[in-house]
DNA sequence: CCCTAAACGAGACGGTACGTCTCGTCTTTAT
DNA sequence: ATAAAGACGAGACGTACCGTCTCGTTTAGGG
């Protein structure tokens, strides 16, 4: 009598060659440089069928972390106990992914398409923000319970600082001062969470 | 007899004109429907007198905010020596900007510029952060001065993490969130550079 | 023992549906801008059914001909014995209905489909052209008949030149121009056929 | 004070390779595989260029035949006094180039581009059909002279006969039906514009 | 009365070509 | 020499259809 889906099914395959071609194209060239055109042809899929699934490159672009096809544990914060060590560890891995010539480029545009497609955005706070935000708030807690942070710390509002601090990062050339001043950051952010003596 | 400088000068109301022009279409239309044509068309100029002195579109954009033509004035914070409420007001300010129909797309069109082109980057990291930047060290002077900071906080870190929230806040489509979360932001900055009692 | 034909019948009501409904949009939308997709939507049909049973959009333009669904009957030629009233008749109303917003167009597209598609053409010289060669023959055995044409003239040499003028008219914009010289024509083709006196 | 024109002026080159390129790909694949970014590949040159200066596929083929590329001069009759010759020869000369494996195609690829565009068919109007109604006239004009053929003919009426049968026979398969009638094609014709005894 | 098989509606698929848009360059005349 | 104008080669964009390929759903025999 009824239907739920009647038609050929959407072949996932495609759906995750698409992805992983766009993956690999953000590697290699970048955000801007990056075409539809030459996404279907990589999945050999056509152009259509990535039209008819995502409205724009960005969107495209924002499944594809979305979807887990980029990896970005690498970018999440431990929760150790010792707040101070996470800190510093997530700092120098996360400035050494963006130093790397494939990761860089490729979370830059991520970026660009956050800032410049509003769904795009929304994907990304999902699945990148938001995982960094909890791991964030667990390293806090952790803290918390080993007594080196504040119980009235908000979790998010740090997680704004650090993510913030990191996406600026992107923007800078100069990779070095990003490092250098690591260590002044988790200062301030040690004592911005610690119980006073 | 000879030249030194031979044939038309360079139109310095030529350069300006294309400024104002990149300027008005950042603000309507944003930065990647932004096209080199339209500015020349606007400026009443010729295409290639827009290539002859800049690169790229980036750097059209970045000079746009270098020469001055784009005020950023209003996102520069107080140097008033409470510096919470430095602090509150221009994190109240500079998202009430960042929320305008105008100015919002303008700011991320020229975070995007940052993130596409390097030398972009460099020229926004001049006239934009660097000023910021300066403040936020004088802002926190005074509060070393005043009493409510310690001597060894480093301004560049600090500036690192709240022109980070900044930026990231550009990436934020729920702006609320953004303005919610100020206060504790506040909070833990405060803390992070306050001396202990 | 075996079968003949198993399974589901061809549905005739499916057949019948995609030929009106390619004659509907013959009618308002022309030739080249008929799709085989809007022909099935618009009969309810799905594309695989109408690509089951014919190989290409002109076989089925030709078959809305061949199946007297497009009822080109007013295009055929009278035979009451008076071969220049017959003649006249019929060019006049053959180019009224060339004029026509409907089957101007569609007479037009059958044209472009036996130009370009030789199966339609075989088709639509079955179903079209036959049947008015025949006619002329008629009018012409009529003439003979009343002393009016000799007996060795050629019936398909004359639907030849009889139908060529008509096929070239829709090829005119100008459609007063063939309207105008229809007198003459009827003139030379009159003189053509007559006996000497 | 005034310009005229300034900028860069259009390239007849261009436009000449253009119209080279079409003439050669609507010899070899015909009027509906011809793409217009096979032209501008052939012809070394941007597909914006030829749609800057036409509108439509239809109209870069009429203006390859209106500016004398496509050479259709062996499709104009002889004017020698004995019209029977001259039709017999032209009908003979004509079936013979709509045989040929290039010229066939493309000849039922202008016809298809008449029926398909109005401006089109007005170019081919002027550069094709109009040359062939003018030999017409005076082969016509110099059986007059010669005593063959009535005075009041309409010559117009006369070429919309005989160009009508010509466009017909390219919708025709049957390349020998179309062979075998035509003698008795100008035996009507024939009578039909000479004198009575 | 089920079983098998063909035809059905739907609609996604890999493609091709379209006509538009923007890029950065080139070529004119005007200043 | 530099300017405005604007055509140029290049190529990505998003759309429209093509003809093919699954799907789940009828709808008929034949067993």
């Amino acid at each position: 009598m009824s239907s739920g889906s009647r038609g050929r099914p959407r072949s996932e395959e495609g759906r995750a060659a698409i992805l992983a071609a766009t993956h690999e194209l953000l590697m290699d060239v970048g955000y801007d440089r990056l075409a539809i055109v030459d996404i279907a042809a990589r999945a050999g899929v056509g152009k259509q069928t990535i039209y008819r699934w995502w409205p724009s490159k960005a969107a495209v672009v924002a499944e594809c972390v979305l979807s887990g096809i980029v990896d970005l544990t690498p970018l999440v914060i431990r929760a150790s106990g010792d707040f101070a060590a996470d800190l510093h560890e997530w700092l120098e891995e996360s400035h050494r992914l963006v130093s790397t010539r494939q990761i860089g480029p490729m979370l830059r545009g991520l970026a660009v398409a956050a800032l410049t497609d509003s769904s795009a955005a929304r994907g990304l706070q999902d699945q990148f923000t938001e995982p960094l935000r909890r791991a964030i708030e667990e390293s806090l807690a952790a803290a918390v319970r080993a007594g080196t942070a504040r119980t009235d710390v908000s979790a998010d509002a740090l997680a704004d600082l650090l993510i913030g601090r990191f996406v600026y990062s992107l923007t800078v050339d100069d990779v070095d001062a990003i490092a250098r001043l690591s260590g002044d950051v988790v200062d301030i952010v040690i004592r911005g969470v610690m119980p006073r003596d």
